[in-house]
DNA sequence: GTCTATATTGAGATAGAC
DNA sequence: GTCTATCTCAATATAGAC
């Protein structure tokens, strides 16, 4: 009796090291030098092999978004339950190679609706996490909920982390260090705070 | 007695056009679908004429980029001299069509030498123009700066119109209404602070 | 300045042998 | 699954007539 095929061991791995591979032409040249030559120049193997794997370009940038937003939501879970919810937020929101990547993606989905809906769900789904544990953190961390609304903070978490790992990435020199200095002991005096208010 | 030869009237216009149509192609499309064929097409003259005014791709990025930059300089001194600096920073900072371009302008500038270093000379010089001002602002809007030191507020401002904007854009519903809501009421709130302590 | 024609390069994708 | 060979299309850019 035939049992449906399983790939072969080698064809899981093939496919980690197509999405490796992409994930770093993105990041050196842009998601606009994926191809499926360049793909599988890096990759060690066949041009047109790469059509095996992820039958269209798009399949294959689908394919890295979703290992990469998993991976990003099971961090910011992780993050957000660990005994200082704030500053592993904050360390998890300034990884400059997901930043990096989420440029690309960004930008990348604003033009193609595949990735734009799945991008849309990760986006969703961290954002949700984020103000789910707000609403009982802000509290704790003295914050007055209506002055700062947890939509607010988290949008503010995101883009701060966003904008200085960008613009220090890119070199742009815009007093980056000032800034993540400033929100390091922002951070810093928070979670202090809420050290000395807890039992 | 010849003198040096002036670009007629309707070359300056053709070069406006230029622009206007890469601009339109990069919104719509992403940077990447911006060619002499595509940008020329929306213009309505010949792709080959695109490289008699631009002689490279890279040249006509430059040539938005620049426009854009300069406009964008504009708008930020007269946000920061304005009778509520902080609410016209906020509005000047969240409009939509410069945010989109933006993320264009971004993704392109990480893998084009060129592009990268005419993005950091405009991103220096608003954040130096912003930082200047909040060095006698923030107390006017009785923030401690060493709580909240000017580069952290610049950044945060930055980025927080940046993600709340893009995400509105891109539809991904991450409670960017409510952020948004958050803010303007926090905006306002500083400007009424700063309005009562005025003698 | 504006056009036609074209050289050159490389893209996505598929056919079909092995 | 993996390869070679190839189709088709479109890109940047230039030459050269007008």
């Amino acid at each position: 009796m035939a049992e449906p095929r399983r790939p072969r061991a080698a064809t899981e791995l093939k496919r980690a090291r197509l999405l490796d591979a992409t994930e770093e032409v993105m990041l050196e040249e842009g998601y606009a030098a994926v191809t499926s030559r360049s793909v599988a120049a890096r990759a060690g193997i066949n041009a047109p092999l790469v059509h095996y794997y992820f039958p269209t370009i798009d399949d294959l940038f689908v394919a890295v978004l979703r290992r990469r937003g998993e991976q990003g939501v099971r961090r910011m879970e992780q993050a957000l339950a660990s005994p200082e919810p704030l500053r592993a937020w904050w360390e998890a929101a300034s990884d400059p190679r997901g930043t990096a990547l989420l440029v690309e993606l960004m930008a990348a989905a604003n033009h193609r609706e595949a990735l734009r809906a799945e991008v849309g769900e990760f986006a969703r789904q961290v954002r949700a996490m984020q103000m789910e544990r707000l609403s009982t953190l802000l509290e704790e961390y003295g914050l007055d909920v209506r002055e700062f609304p947890p939509a607010l903070i988290a949008a503010a978490v995101h883009g701060l982390a966003f904008g200085i790992v960008q613009d220090a990435a890119a070199g742009y020199d815009t007093a980056t260090d000032e800034a993540a200095d400033g929100m390091a002991r922002l951070v810093a005096r928070l979670e202090e705070r809420r050290r000395s208010r807890a039992t």
